[in-house]
DNA sequence: TCAACTGTACTATTACACATAGTACAGTTA
DNA sequence: TAACTGTACTATGTGTAATAGTACAGTTGA
């Protein structure tokens, strides 16, 4: 399911674009599908529609999901792919943390076992 | 070097505090000895001195270094390991990013690879 | 046709984090 | 004593995030 913590530091849009990234990458919302309105994702997330608007619009700007003004809003044929192409920057993240933990002298193998654990938990 | 970009998104103090982790990790700044004065750091660094302090300040809070008013900051003896310690919370960012890229069905040779490069490059 | 939905586009306001500017004070040292 | 040191404030400007409210045009089905 797709939850919102307000306390975050990330904020609320971003954690959203996440969210609904994921839901399509996972199959829960397939290619085609029409997402739930700005107003009921509003208020079923308790979210100000003014940030539900901003994070569709990200996704819209990205080819991910395509907004047909007035009739809604739905899951590009090719979402998948562009979220996964999109996810070469969460590598690049990875990368760096990694060179700032070399550099602090933590031992590699036990990056390496976290990231093989996050694979066993999520696949 | 120690080096700025306000340009960033990351917040100046918090590019100090990393920067001046990774001096202290790398033998540049020695335990004990003695770091910039707060002023000099502003002044060659192009960084208001109040930034500057909430960075000295944190790390202080930490116990790497130690400030003695009227004298300067130190770096503590064990500042080193504590440091490493701290590592813990970038391991589980590397972490939750892995769970994503899983979940999107990146393969996980790519993931391992980004990790091993980074080292390669840092030691 | 019309009511009820859809996305879109604004303005205004509040809150917060970050950074800067400036000042002041107390401890330390040569 | 003079010149350093860290510390502690207030005030200000800026940008981002989030909320509140309103309005408008396109779509759909009764």
């Amino acid at each position: 399911m797709l939850t919102i913590d307000k306390m975050s530091r990330k904020p609320i849009y971003e954690q959203l674009v996440e969210g609904l990234e994921r839901e399509i990458v996972t199959g829960l919302l397939p290619p085609q599908s029409q997402l739930p309105s700005i107003r009921e994702l509003s208020s079923v997330l308790g979210v100000n529609p003014n940030t539900v608007q901003k994070a569709l619009g990200e996704l819209d700007g990205l080819g991910i999901i395509i907004s047909a003004p007035g009739r809604g809003m739905f899951v590009a044929e090719d979402a998948g792919e562009k979220i996964r192409n999109r996810m070469s920057s969460k590598i690049s993240e990875i990368r760096e943390l990694s060179a700032a933990l070399a550099k602090a002298g933590v031992d590699e193998e036990a990056v390496l076992l976290a990231v093989r654990e996050a694979y066993r938990a999520n696949s």
